[in-house]
DNA sequence: TGACTGAATTATGAATTCATAATTACGCTT
DNA sequence: AAGCGTAATTATGAATTCATAATTCAGTCA
């Protein structure tokens, strides 16, 4: 147990920017629209300056665009700004293949083992929710496992960006079935710890991810 | 020319950001000194608030740490940092690499041969500072060339990150040869516009670079 | 002399206030 | 009634104020 995590927080700011960075995420706040500042302020019981300090901050996450004089708004996430940062992602999540092949210990990887079990499972039962979480989990033990903070930061930051449009497509069968087998490559890459090989299908994985997620977008994103 | 180039700057907060970003690559504040906020309020003729937005935002980008209650502090590069950040500057240098390639126009790649030629006669003439100027030129136009904003702003902040033990360390004989030899084979896959080999020796560079930085900082970086 | 205590000072975080830009509402003209 | 212009209202950015935490410094006692 980390001795930080009993802290409640040490800032308003920092708190408010965990809590709104969540509230972006989670789609409560929706693309576009403007922050209401006034009311935030209200329903946290804080005055606008830490809020403020807050936004500032999200900002410069891009998760919202402030503009000057006319306030802030929740930032749209375009096509194009997907197209650029998948492939950003999927070279970050390659380092992370590569990284975690070396670093992973045998429990680590028997870890991973379970949890990938857990997806063939979902996968077999056709269990949407478990499926994503199953994955998502895989994933993210592999980001910890390459035992990289700044690779983890980036990627957090990237994936926060992006996760709200996951939510608006359906995988397909077919691509359901297609990443199913990829993972099993990367397991096996994984257990024979070549770390190379295992970058390399983790990069492909995610670029094929990505592009059924484009095309199940269609072009309606702009 | 860029239409907002004439604007000034829409908020002080931004403003701030930049400039204190400088100071802190500049070296003018230096690592684990505390922020003299007071201080720069006068010289920059501003009130508190801008000016702890600011800081908040550079906290988010890890050029400073806020201590609660107990202001801001230059932030402090370890090796076990640097360490982490050189790989993910490298698969993103090899990523803007590939994309460079493919993106690139015939001029582009003319721009950037130009700028290699000046290199190489910086090398001969073992003018260390234009030497730098013409590398970072070069790196600079392949990520520009890469037309992609999500991965020029992710390394932009990493390099910032690392941007100052850059002055640190003196590039030896021996090294500077090796990076002219890479750079030699960087141009000619450019030329013959080979995605996936100039990707690669872009990172095998950028990794080879980081080693001989990390073995001439010695130790004592802790 | 040197370490400890506690008051004075200073710095920090957050609320409030203030000036100004933007938006809305209203009346006026055609 | 539609469009324009101006006044009222509101929202925004930044300065100021205020409460509190941290630091400094003087005085005390071992």
């Amino acid at each position: 147990m980390n001795l930080t995590s009993s802290i409640k927080r040490a800032t308003l700011h920092e708190e408010l920017v965990e809590r709104l960075r969540n509230l972006v995420i989670e789609d409560v706040l929706k693309p576009d629209e403007k922050v209401p500042e006034k009311e935030l302020c209200k329903t946290f019981g804080v005055s606008r300056t830490p809020l403020r300090e807050a936004l500032k901050v999200l900002a410069s996450e891009g998760l919202v665009v402030l503009l000057p004089n006319r306030g802030a708004r929740i930032a749209r996430v375009t096509r194009e700004e997907l197209e650029n940062t998948f492939p950003v992602i999927a070279v970050l999540e390659q380092l992370a293949g590569e990284l975690a092949c070396e670093r992973l210990s045998e429990d680590g990887i028997a870890s991973i083992e379970k949890r990938h079990n857990a997806m063939v499972r979902a996968y077999e039962a056709r269990d949407r929710t478990a499926y994503f979480q199953a994955n998502q989990d895989i994933h993210n033990a592999l980001i910890e496992g390459a035992e990289n903070d700044v690779l983890k930061a980036h990627h957090r930051r990237l994936a926060a960006r992006v996760s709200r449009t996951r939510f608006m497509v359906n995988l397909s069968d077919e691509r359901w079935s297609e990443a199913i087998d990829e993972h099993n490559q990367m397991m096996d890459q994984l257990r024979n710890r070549d770390a190379p090989r295992l970058g390399q299908l983790m990069k492909t994985h995610m670029m094929n991810k990505f592009t059924a997620h484009l095309k199940a977008l269609g072009c309606d994103t702009e």
